[in-house]
DNA sequence: TCAAAAGTGTTAAGCCTACACCCATGA
DNA sequence: TCATGGGTGTAGGCTTAACACTTTTGA
């Protein structure tokens, strides 16, 4: 071996994942309340550490997929989390990722068996360690992405109403939105396909239902803008 | 120790450097020659591995000045690499991060100690192991941050002037800007000083020279856009 | 008939883009 | 005197933001 490589010091490393639903009305947090040490008892990100054989991608697909039962979610990473203080009981480095999902679709048996359970932002509880930090960067890269690609529809169902989708950007990025500002803007994407059938559980008069159109979104993917 | 942690793998964790400077007309990389195995000979970033007592932000900055003998340098973290055979000799996940750095500022004797040289984007040789993708990425992380912050002046001198500011940013974005409506939106941000003096170098006229001013950025941080 | 949400267009302001000429100076 | 790079303004198109009324229908 080398001489760089010997007497380095080895370390736990780790993934854990931020994951956001959308409930129709609040983005949404999946938290677990720990049992085990440390911190049992207490709220914090769903983690594991990072096996042999696979990078951090697949880890936190490996973590996400045992809390929700979603395959192929989707994910992204925010950054790496080094204090050497962070972890108390043995130096561990985490890699955060943030993860998008259709709340739906997410296996409430599996939650249920991690203790896990749903916080809006606004109240979700502190959290253990720097989660909390990883959380609010968590965010700002969310927020960011979302304004210059596609990847609202993510988070909801497959078919949605344009208010449904209004909604979720306003949840996304902490403002209102005009209506007919913003259906303009998406209309104009030309990336959703209008359906003839309307959603009746909000209104009397129903709305239009849409769904997210891939290969309308490959063709204009360059003017992505909200 | 909880059951968690026992039996998990211990690994390496790396930092690896992309250091940006500029020349007045390119974007420039700096780059080692590796004078130790594995990949003796070939190119590389600049790298080392994480200390105990250290954090990610603070390895790469001690693995910056090791190498460039400056302090301080602008830093921001790309991702984390972390394939399982991206290292041959051992398993090492290595954190990216990219430096921003006046090029004048930078110790020569340094960087020839490490057989350190500065190449163009453009004709950079082929890099060992997944470096030649962290460059890439934090290519495109330059460039979206560039574009919201003016981080660009950390590899200009402290007095520029208007045209070399600009070249700076034709050769972040990889595209030509038209010199009026530059300094148009430059002189709209607020963020520049001019001074009374003038480079003499670089034409026979002369053209003014400008500093950067942090306090006046602070005031108008929010409408930074290029 | 009324309450509640859906759907739809226009206008003004600001921003971005394209574009060309004169200036100062050293050689 | 000429060649070189420096400096400056305007007009048109486009995008964004603000704003209100009518429709549908179940209760």
């Amino acid at each position: 071996m080398p001489p760089q490589y010997q007497d380095q010091t080895h370390i736990l490393l780790a993934v854990d994942c931020i994951i956001f639903g959308f409930d129709n009305e609040e983005l949404k947090l999946l938290l677990i309340k720990r049992d085990f040490e440390p911190e049992r008892g207490k709220w914090s990100l769903m983690g594991g550490f990072l096996q042999d054989s696979e990078n951090t991608d697949m880890a936190a697909n490996r973590v996400l997929q045992r809390l929700t039962g979603i395959h192929n979610i989707y994910m992204d990473q925010v950054g790496t989390f080094s204090d050497p203080r962070r972890d108390p009981v043995e130096r561990t480095v985490s890699v955060a990722y943030y993860a998008l999902i259709n709340i739906e679709q997410h296996n409430e048996e599996l939650s249920r068996e991690h203790s896990a359970e749903w916080f809006s932002l606004s109240d979700a509880p502190p959290l253990i360690f720097d989660h909390g930090e990883m959380v609010r960067q968590a965010i700002n890269k969310l927020r960011q992405k979302a304004s210059s690609q596609p990847i609202g529809f993510e988070l909801l169902p497959e078919k949605f109403t344009m208010r449904q989708l209004q909604k979720l950007y306003e949840a996304i990025q902490g403002q209102e939105l005009d209506k007919r500002n913003f259906s303009k803007k998406i209309n104009q994407l030309d990336v959703l396909t209008k359906l003839d059938e309307k959603d009746m559980t909000s209104s009397k008069r129903g709305s239009y239902l849409f769904t997210f159109d891939k290969d309308k979104y490959e063709i204009s993917r360059n003017k992505f803008s909200i």
